[in-house]
DNA sequence: ACTATTCCATAGTGTAATGGTAGGATTTAT
DNA sequence: ATAAATCCTACCATTACACTATGGAATAGT
């Protein structure tokens, strides 16, 4: 499945801010556009929509920066998801009133709305969080991985 | 998440097939665009992607038409998605050397290749006669219902 | 042989989404 | 004031999508 790249560096984004503002620091948007790589104006458009989505909060000036909102473990990935693109969750087939029967709709019943359905579960379940500590065990395993060498 | 019309017709029209062949005849591309409401010629092109994908053989001439190559229970819908769109089960993202480890590496473990792995191990173990069960199914549930009234 | 009917194949086309860039306005610390 | 940061809108090139159009090739009945 292909995901955008607005939802992909948003995710991104998103983590790269709770990892570099846990000592309670604004993280600059160049700074995460310089980290992760990303164009600093296109990030700028995706943050954009994270703060509107109530996702960061920000602080403009010479000392500003973005934060998040609230804890990571608060921050639903469902939630960003569809902030981020408004496809993505959506279930994938509409029917009209005149296909609700037939083919058509056990199609959609079997398989788009099920797929649908699972992929919404994981991602309800998954938080920020869940990425942030997935990336700090990485650390440390290649860390151990460098003493072990 | 946006399923494209090609994949979805291509089910449907594998479906109708599978439904109005069980005589043994060959289902017409006409009957089928007709009875799912579905452009012809763009029918065309998809029966043409199922045809090389060998999910089904076609007979030219007067009394032509198109049945499935093999039993239903034979066809995996993976097989079918791939024919159909070659991203939809592809990994979202493919990372580079340099990013082999920090932030993105993380997110894409930690979801994006754990998504698309769920959903492939879904539409893996699906095939064609799994949706050929469900719509008649439907079709007794209905008329089941239909005489309780 | 002729013709109708069907599948086979490629090319073109309008629309919308994607993936950015650009420019400048606004806010804030110094 | 000025420098540095976010904020906001507009624009644009490319690609994908969802078909349409056109014609060719094979087959079967007459």
């Amino acid at each position: 499945m292909k995901i955008n790249t607005k939802v992909e560096l948003g995710i991104i984004a998103l983590t790269d801010i709770a990892v570099h503002s846990e000592g309670g620091q604004a993280v600059r948007s160049s700074d995460i556009a310089a980290r992760q790589n990303i164009s600093h104006k296109y990030l700028e458009q995706i943050l954009l929509a994270l703060r509107q989505g109530k996702f960061v909060k920000s602080q403009k000036g010479i000392h500003g920066g973005y934060q998040l909102s609230r804890p990571a473990d608060k921050i639903l990935l469902c939630d960003v998801l569809n902030a981020l693109d408004t496809n993505i969750l959506a279930n994938s087939c509409e029917l009209d009133d005149d296909q609700a029967s037939g083919i058509r709709a056990s199609v959609n019943n079997c398989l788009w709305s099920t797929l649908n359905s699972n992929m919404r579960r994981f991602v309800e379940k998954m938080t920020l969080d869940d990425l942030i500590k997935e990336y700090k065990q990485d650390l440390t395993a290649q860390k151990d991985y460098m003493y072990y060498i």
